[in-house]
DNA sequence: TTGAAAGCGCTAACAT
DNA sequence: ATGTTAGCGCTTTCAA
């Protein structure tokens, strides 16, 4: 078996320096034309690829971009998260970073908890995705890592973000009940400290409003303590428990919620949509198998991971930590839990 | 801001050389207790870590583990195998390994398409999940890497693999079902060629011989060419389309078809467990959302994720290549798309 | 535009 | 049991 191909191999091959081909490698410098040119053919007939660790220590960079989940984001609304993460990966290979997963609790308790890539200065960048304590985000930036957060914002804090237009959202999916007829619409938040999830809500009342049709505050649950299909579940339950005051559609903030809420109407004997109407928020691939299937609104998640990548390599290239602030569309899917046909069906 | 700390610094501030607290570090070689400590002490004080990939140029090692999936694994059966990745995450965790995830295609198709871990020598070892082209497993056991494979298995070529007990999963689903009073007992497969799913199926064959019942071929399918929620949902139709000789039991090799058969036999008026009891596969998070909630068999992903790990770690200290194939056990989680009450009711 | 050489922080002989 | 020293493969001044 023959060893690996060098830096130097390359060099000695091509009657250069080791230099010239390490600025070939990162293009850098000035190389005429013609020695660029040999040099990359070498490294092609070599099948050369760098090692990672012998650059990362002479240039102090590590090559990775690290990804941090909370613990119960990542075991409890997998899909969502996972997509997000699918996308980093993508998007990472492409400007050839590893991007590194790790899960932490809610906030940082000691030293042992914090990722091993952040003690060993093993990653150049960090991307942390959906709610999470303040204490971490002060944590990284006191490192001077460039930063992105996805699907979720501190605005004391000046941080870049990949958002979701959850205003936007929640407005066509009470638009789209409202046009299907609809004038006595609930809503339900779950953990409304979410940015999110309270933007979902914003959107919900203003667009009630702007359509002058009365709020009725029995049908709103936004004291629940997480988006999760029980909280959906213990929701319903709560507004409907007044059975001569029900509303006959349901804006609800995230799919888990609202196949949670399905799940209780169906056990009181309630038909969707015939009695209820729901639409649910982020279209994870569970809608497309509850019966009926989940009209809901579309977040672009893989997109959103590739987006964040993207501005986390910019930070990382200039040092000018401009923050920007990216929201990235919605669209609404109609399926069959509203019970409203229209003309812009989009598919699956 | 204060420079990261190297080993110098640690030796200097112990008054010991380097080379002794790199012993301590790595837990080589023989070190007096007292020094161990002083050393050690003065780690803590320093909040020294030692640099990854200065430890990589001087070891060969990379101190990271390659975790391939492929593509149509990662985004189809998503819960499945995210499930498994966090399990080498956290397992990793312990032995001081980072786990870099990276989506193939099926087959190698050119060396752009080679994982640059592989390509930069970025993994000490590797794993791979679910069912994957052989040119994948030759391109890696040629470079002589530790490789284990979680939920596949090539007769031929020996390798360590991470396994679940199919067939006793498929046994136990089959028996529940028989001792719920079934004789008219139905198998959807999927893709057959995939070593689990012919172990379910020869599971599901063997306990009905057993048990001395009729086996109906109608009512079994495996031509269909993948295990997604749409197959189980064809096969359904399939099976169903005779309506004067229909079973009034399906043992389905995954949870995925089970909700996509589900589905269809509610289009078609049939009512679950009534008319047909369902017991699925995988305990995949979905089940419990569905309606009825879909009686299954669990398998510990997690844990088989953090098995393989175990085993990766293992091959790369010992070059004893001993392979290994670990059986992990799976349980009956009985919920209501049976229609069987019984007194092993496990929680979810 | 290219080359020589120092050195990144660590491990691993080897010497003591 | 501990210290000395030579690299690991690359980037990066600095010189030419």
């Amino acid at each position: 078996m023959k060893r690996k191909p060098t830096i130097k191999d390359v060099a000695k091959k091509a009657g250069l320096s080791v230099s010239t081909v390490s600025l070939v490698l990162n293009n850098k410098g000035y190389v005429s034309e013609e020695k660029r040119r040999k040099v990359l053919n070498i490294i092609k007939d070599l099948d050369y690829h760098p090692q990672r660790s012998a650059r990362g220590l002479a240039s102090k960079l590590s090559g990775n971009i690290g990804f941090i989940l909370t613990e119960d984001h990542f075991t409890h609304s997998e899909p969502f998260y996972t997509r997000i993460f699918l996308g980093t990966e993508i998007e990472a290979r492409h400007h050839n970073y590893y991007v590194l997963l790790t899960t932490v609790s809610k906030n940082v308790k000691e030293t042992t908890e914090v990722p091993r890539f952040l003690l060993e200065h093993n990653v150049d960048g960090v991307i942390i995705a959906g709610k999470i304590g303040s204490s971490w985000i002060d944590y990284i930036r006191e490192r001077n890592l460039p930063l992105v957060l996805i699907d979720y914002e501190k605005n004391e804090k000046n941080i870049s973000t990949v958002l979701i237009d959850n205003f936007n959202g929640a407005k066509k999916a009470v638009e789209h009940l409202i046009g299907g007829g609809h004038s006595k619409i609930g809503f339900i938040g779950g953990d409304i400290e979410h940015p999110s999830i309270a933007q979902r809500y914003s959107g919900f009342r203003q667009t009630i409003n702007e359509r002058n049709i009365p709020i009725e505050e029995n049908w709103i649950s936004i004291s629940e303590p997480e988006t999760q299909s029980i909280n959906g579940y213990k929701a319903a339950k709560k507004i409907f428990q007044n059975k001569n005051n029900i509303p006959t559609a349901l804006f609800i903030a995230n799919d888990a919620m609202a196949l949670g809420c399905m799940r209780y109407l169906k056990e009181i004997g309630k038909r969707i949509p015939d009695d209820v109407a729901i639409v649910g928020f982020d279209n994870v691939e569970i809608g497309l198998l509850s019966e009926p299937r989940l009209t809901t609104i579309n977040v672009h998640r893989e997109e959103m991971g590739r987006i964040a990548v993207k501005r986390v390599v910019e930070m990382m290239k200039s040092k000018s930590a401009l923050v920007t602030k990216t929201i990235t569309p919605v669209e609404l899917v109609v399926r069959e839990s509203c019970g409203i046909k229209t003309q812009h069906h989009l598919t699956d």
